[in-house]
Order: C-alpha cells, then sequence, then structure tokens
DNA sequence: CATTGGACCTGACCGC
DNA sequence: TGCGGTCAGGTCCAAT
C-alpha cells in the first residue's frame, strides 16, 4: 500500500487525505520514529513522539495544503511542501530520506519521505491548530466559492492575478500547477491584475478553479516523475494538463504553442491566443 | 500595506 | 566522466 507518488497541492493533498482516512482511522499509535528533527516544529521532537504513541487516529482531514490527523485529543499536522511525500508500507520498508515512520497497532506505518527537507509536522492542541491555520483563505471546493464571492475577496488588489491566487490567506489549496490550469480554462492572462478582472470573468475564474481541482482529484492528483524504487499507484491527472508543463506544445483549445513565462518568480504556461492582457 | 528577492534543501537534467 | 548552471509542485522573512 502506497499513497503519495504525487505532488502536493490541494488535490494531491485530498488524495492522501482519502487514502488515510480509508486505512489509518482506528489505528493506535504504537511508534513514532522521527528520523529528521528538522521536520518537527512543535513540540520538543522527543515531547512529539511520546504524546502520539498509545494514541488512537480518530479523523484525518485537510485545510488547504496542510493533512490534519486528529489523534486522540492532539491533531498532528503535516505540510509536505515541494517534495513531500507520504508512503503506508510496513515499517520495515525504509527508503531514501524517510523522516518520519508512525507504526500503528496492526497494518502498514506512514512513512512521511521528503528529498529537500522543506516539509513539517507539527502536535498541537486544538487552539494551537486553530493559531496555526488563522490566516488561511477560503477553501475552494466549498459551497459559496463563486464569481461573486471572488470579487469580494479580489477587489482593491492590484497584484497580478497569478500570484493573488498563489496567495494562501486569500484562497487555500492552489499551487503553481493549478493556477496555471484554472486561467487557461477562465481565459485569464495570469499578468492581469486581480482587481480588474470583470464579474463575468470572475465567474469564469471560479468555475475554472472547482473544474481544475475536481478533475485532479477524480483522476488521483498529478505526477511529474515516478521513483525506479516506488510501487504503487502515481497521479493521472499529468495526462490531463492543458498548459503547465507544456511548452512548445499546441494549446488544446487553439493550436498556438504553449509559452513559459515568469510571473512573480514562478514559472507560468500560457497560450498566448487564448490568453490576453485585459479585463 | 504590497511587492520583491533571497533563503531554505536535494537532485535531475543539460550543455560543454 | 566531471563541472557548472538551471530548474523544481511552497512558504517565510527581510528589505524596499
Amino acid at each position: 500500500m502506497l499513497t503519495g507518488a504525487v505532488m502536493p497541492e490541494l488535490p494531491e493533498v485530498e488524495t492522501i487525505r482519502r487514502d488515510l482516512d480509508a486505512h489509518i482511522v482506528g489505528r493506535r499509535i504504537s511508534r513514532a520514529d522521527v528520523l529528521d528533527a528538522s521536520l518537527v516544529q512543535a513540540p520538543a521532537v522527543d515531547v512529539f513522539s511520546r504524546r502520539l504513541i498509545g494514541g488512537r487516529v480518530r479523523t484525518v482531514g485537510r485545510r488547504g495544503k496542510y493533512l490534519r490527523v486528529q489523534v486522540a485529543e492532539s491533531w498532528m499536522v503535516m505540510h509536505l511542501m515541494m517534495s513531500g511525500r507520504i508512503y503506508l508500507q510496513p515499517a520495515s520498508e525504509r527508503v531514501r530520506h524517510t523522516r518520519l515512520v508512525i507504526t500503528f497497532d496492526r497494518g502498514p506505518a506512514l512513512h512521511f519521505v521528503d528529498t529537500r527537507r522543506f516539509g513539517r509536522a507539527w502536535l498541537l492542541s486544538v487552539s494551537e491548530l486553530d493559531d496555526l491555520m488563522a490566516d488561511m483563505g477560503m477553501e475552494p471546493l466549498e459551497d459559496g466559492f463563486d464569481g461573486p464571492k471572488l470579487h469580494e475577496l479580489l477587489r482593491d488588489r492590484q497584484r497580478a492575478i497569478k500570484p493573488t491566487l498563489l496567495d494562501q490567506t486569500i484562497v487555500a489549496g492552489i499551487g503553481n500547477i493549478y493556477a496555471d490550469e484554472s486561467l487557461w480554462l477562465a481565459r485569464i492572462h495570469p499578468a492581469t491584475p486581480a482587481g480588474s478582472l470583470s464579474r463575468r470573468k470572475l465567474d469564469d475564474l471560479a468555475a475554472a478553479i472547482g473544474t481544475a481541482l475536481r478533475t485532479a482529484i477524480a483522476h488521483g492528483g498529478t505526477s511529474f516523475r515516478t521513483f525506479a524504487d516506488a510501487r504503487g499507484r502515481p497521479g493521472r491527472n499529468q495526462e490531463r494538463l492543458n498548459v503547465f508543463r507544456r511548452t512548445g506544445e499546441p494549446c488544446p483549445r487553439c493550436g498556438r504553442i504553449v509559452k513559459r513565462i515568469v510571473i512573480g518568480q514562478r514559472s507560468t504556461h500560457i497560450c498566448p491566443g487564448c490568453q490576453r492582457i485585459h479585463r
């Protein structure tokens, strides 16, 4: 059993959440081995492990790109950042770059594997969890995320729409892939000032974000690379991407050649035919 | 306030 | 084969 041969934006984290929900809820933690202390943000590593052991997993949730596992009365929070992965496999099967292994009373262990070591974990009380999540923006898959809501969130903002979508305090969970895909779907140039988008374009954008995220979840997320030693199921959504990392290929809608530009220091992929700067 | 640039890490890949 | 440069799905912090 393996989950997480995918890279983490909202759909990938949601895919992992569903796997964990199906496989670790109700299990009791028997070991918690932190192999890289820099992963654990709070509390101290020894307290983190000690407090987990003996606890039973109650729920597995997600907020934006954060995974939240309720263990007894505490919340174990994980953020995978750029290269984090979660594997469910026997505790003894350690791949390279394993940072944390949580072993249960039965079934596979949870492995947090992270090449670049940007990923983080916390074990928090309810109020500490609330503090950590305090600045998070709206969940784009929740009811009420629509054009009028985007209008409310984006009006008066001069910043380009793409970095605005990546700002987790406005909308939570969109990353570089789904920002590009959503803007392409809505035919919006990523450099368009957010506050200048018409009501109609904002309707399109809200719908496009929902479509991009839901499609990706339905296909198990996006994976760009599989590892020689990784077994299991990579995501399949990369086959459905329209512009992201498709530089030089034809736009599926109009046939113009997809171009890579840089906006806000991030790689950005657009169709120069479909996505023009205006309102 | 908003915006920009650098830092944090490791590895893959490309051209020479 | 080796070396240097570039790139990578994210976030935080300091400087402007």
